[in-house]
DNA sequence: TCTGGGGTCCTAGGACCC
DNA sequence: TCTGGGGTCCTAGGACCC
């Protein structure tokens, strides 16, 4: 059976995502910023143009901010989640297998279309998605995975290509390769671009010409898979259910230094709850968790300190109550005064399906009423907005949040101000 | 002053067991 | 005190992705 993939990604999504509810900056340098407005994690074509880098701290670029010439916001994911669901929506109807792969990119199987003239479906395509939804998306399509991006990147910079490319004949694919630098290619991050180039391979064409025990000793069976996805051979399958996540973290830097106890617990305890509910939305529990805090390692001037402590609960559980409680002990462990401190966190693993957990004959928690307290819980959350209900040792002190002062409005859901607090445990 | 956050998979090496 | 091999499990660390 001949295989054939598409992939189609979102053209700067989250610059795109603020244009669709500002189109007077279409043709404008838009740029999206990091959380904290650190720096720069998605710029439109324009802002590429003016030469500003992903990554680019936000403080180098605020002068052109300020007169105008540059455009940023803060990063609003409750928007680009939504705007992306909308995307893959309307993909969806395009073929009866597709993966959803990141936010900004789905793989979709074309397998049965190979009669088709993939060329005028891939703009159908790309038509109707900028339709419906206002963003712009570039598609690639090749046999397997690994060349659909490949097909993907070329579509995205090829003058001629406009956004859409079929790479299925032998020679289009190997000049395809041939014009990808090694660094380029999925899968090959800057250590193998060191190696490889040092083994003289600077593009997908030469790696393909390696043969398979140096790759393998090299860059084990990862690098042996995607070297043959190269040369062709479909390796990698479309997952078109995404597993249960292994583990889960919730993790942020500090709008400001925080030196006190209470403020940075009350932060983990905001992110205990966080992940707390991504924990139910895939409908599982955790059995063992870590904390971790971290000073700022910028700096010269602070006297460093990081810590991690990793707890194992007694029974696995996605009650927001006794995760943040579990958190607070963990971070009351490792908490020292007398440091600036930046950032925190609570990583959640052993994760198993929430109708087998392992019942403790000593447990003392009421598990049948967090259950519906946490099912109300998400129920009025969804209906008035996040954190419209939660627990008090979330608390109110606005010292420990997110800097997002250019943060545009949520405009495709519905957020509420009106805040009920409940204590319980 | 100001530098993101959240994941996956693989491997090597140590501890431990028979 | 020296003499072995083979298996499993766990952890830390490294590589990558968006």
């Amino acid at each position: 059976m001949t295989t054939l993939f598409g992939l189609c990604d979102c053209n700067n999504f989250y610059a795109s995502c603020e244009r669709v509810f500002q189109p007077g900056l279409n043709g404008k340098p838009v740029v999206v910023l990091s959380n904290n407005d650190g720096c720069v994690i998605a710029r439109s074509n324009e802002a590429k143009a003016l030469g500003i880098q992903m990554g680019t701290p936000y403080f180098q670029i605020r002068d052109l901010v300020e007169i105008d010439e540059v455009h940023a916001f803060s990063s609003n994911y409750v928007l680009y989640g939504d705007m992306s669901s909308r995307v893959m929506a309307t993909l969806a109807m395009f073929t009866p297998n597709i993966e959803v792969y990141s936010i900004d990119e789905s793989f979709l199987d074309l397998g049965n279309f190979y009669k088709k003239d993939l060329h005028q479906y891939c703009w159908e395509i790309k038509n109707i998605v900028y339709q419906w939804t206002g963003i712009p998306v570039s598609l690639g399509v090749a046999p397997t995975k690994a060349l659909a991006k490949v097909a993907n990147r070329l579509a995205k910079k090829s003058a001629k290509a406009k956004g859409v490319s079929v790479l299925t004949d032998p020679y289009h694919l190997s000049e395809a390769l041939k014009a990808t630098s090694i660094e380029d290619v999925w899968g090959v991050g800057r250590q193998y671009t060191k190696l490889l180039r040092r083994h003289g391979v600077n593009n997908g064409y030469d790696f393909t010409q390696k043969n398979d025990s140096w790759v393998k000793k090299h860059m084990a069976v990862v690098g042996l898979r995607l070297v043959k996805e190269l040369r062709g051979e479909s390796c990698l399958e479309l997952d078109e259910l995404a597993p249960p996540k292994k583990g889960i973290c919730t993790s942020r830097g500090f709008g400001e230094r925080l030196t006190e106890y209470s403020q940075i617990q009350e932060a983990t305890a905001n992110y205990a709850a966080k992940c707390a509910k991504k924990l139910r939305q895939q409908g599982s529990c955790a059995r063992v968790m870590t904390v971790f805090i971290q000073t700022n390692y910028f700096s010269e001037r602070d006297l460093q300190y990081n810590n991690s402590r990793t707890i194992t609960l007694p029974v696995a559980t996605n009650s927001d109550m006794e995760l943040i409680h579990y958190a607070s002990l963990a971070l009351k462990s490792i908490y020292r005064p007398g440091y600036r401190y930046k950032k925190t966190g609570v990583i959640l693993t052993e994760i198993v399906p929430e109708d087998r957990i392992q019942l403790d004959l000593l447990d003392k928690v009421n598990r049948e009423k967090h259950g519906s307290i946490m099912e109300t819980l998400d129920r009025l959350n969804a209906r008035y907005g996040r954190n419209a209900v939660k627990v008090a040792t979330q608390g109110f002190d606005p010292s420990w949040q997110l800097k997002c002062e250019r943060r545009s409005p949520c405009y495709t859901t519905r957020l509420s101000e009106i805040p009920t607090v409940y204590n319980t445990l």
